[in-house]
DNA sequence: CACCAGGCCGTGC
DNA sequence: GCACGGCATGGT
């Protein structure tokens, strides 16, 4: 058995909801409270936290036979521990793309945060939801510029205008979900396969950004996603979490 | 001062 | 269909 690498999961760039504390365990405000976590066996017994950390899929599996598949897959699984994929609220992880796109993690974190500050509510002292779509519609274009989102506010607030649309996701094939998505402003293929993958479980999604593209093109030149196929989603969460840690 | 970050939009061809 | 510039902000 692989040892869990909570670390990446939670900060490594599928959501950021999630505050490491000085003593390696983390929290977040999931599901209208704040939620403390330092092994999974936290989550086992809480059917909310079974979901979001996906713990009825075989990650020991899929990792092996991922690292099987040629020795790049496999030096980058290596480099790691088990990494999961989250299953994250549609909305939440929306924003939070939207937030990413030309954009580093840090930052995109902090947005997060102050969105959720300025927008959401108080559910322990000092420790505020992210906002639903209902408390983000009162956001106006120069307020959320004002918090720092620059050129994505008017994003931001097509996806409220379309949060419906959010509810009729799991509903579609990949392709119509790709497409669905990117009806809304600020959403292209890659910020749309990284929601369908962080928030919808659809494990063939294959996001390219600019890290992916240089393990493409390095690595893979004659390769498209499907040589992933079935575990898309999964390899190239590796990969980037590989290719960030080479520099 | 540059250049980059989990990209996308609008325009032009 | 593809190529290109522009875009807010903060870090290196």
């Amino acid at each position: 058995m692989i040892e869990e690498n909570l670390r990446e999961t939670l900060l490594g760039g599928q959501s950021f909801s999630w505050t490491e504390d000085e003593d390696g365990s983390f929290w977040a405000v999931l599901d209208e409270r704040v939620v403390r976590i330092r092994t999974l066996e936290d989550a086992a017994s809480d059917p909310f936290l079974y979901d979001y950390f996906d713990l009825g899929y075989d990650y020991q599996k899929a990792r092996e036979e991922i690292a099987a598949k040629d020795s790049i897959l496999r030096e980058a699984v290596e480099s790691s521990g088990l990494i999961r994929l989250l299953h994250q609220d549609h909305f939440l992880t929306t924003i939070s793309f939207i937030l990413s796109q030309n954009n580093n993690i840090k930052r995109i974190t902090g947005l997060y945060h102050r969105l959720s500050e300025r927008y959401g509510h108080e559910v322990e002292p000092g420790k505020y939801s992210f906002p639903s779509p209902s408390e983000l519609a009162s956001a106006d274009e120069d307020s959320l510029r004002a918090l720092g989102v620059g050129f994505r506010a008017p994003f931001i607030i097509d996806a409220v205008r379309k949060a419906a649309l959010l509810d009729t996701i799991d509903s579609l094939s990949f392709d119509d979900a790709m497409d669905a998505l990117q009806t809304i402003k600020g959403i292209g293929p890659k910020v749309a396969s990284c929601i369908l993958i962080f928030s919808y479980q659809r494990r063939e999604g294959f996001p390219l950004d600019v890290w992916m593209k240089k393990v493409m093109k390095e690595y893979y030149p004659d390769k498209d996603p499907s040589y992933f196929h079935p575990y898309e989603a999964l390899s190239q969460q590796y990969l980037f979490s590989w290719i960030r840690q080479k520099g």
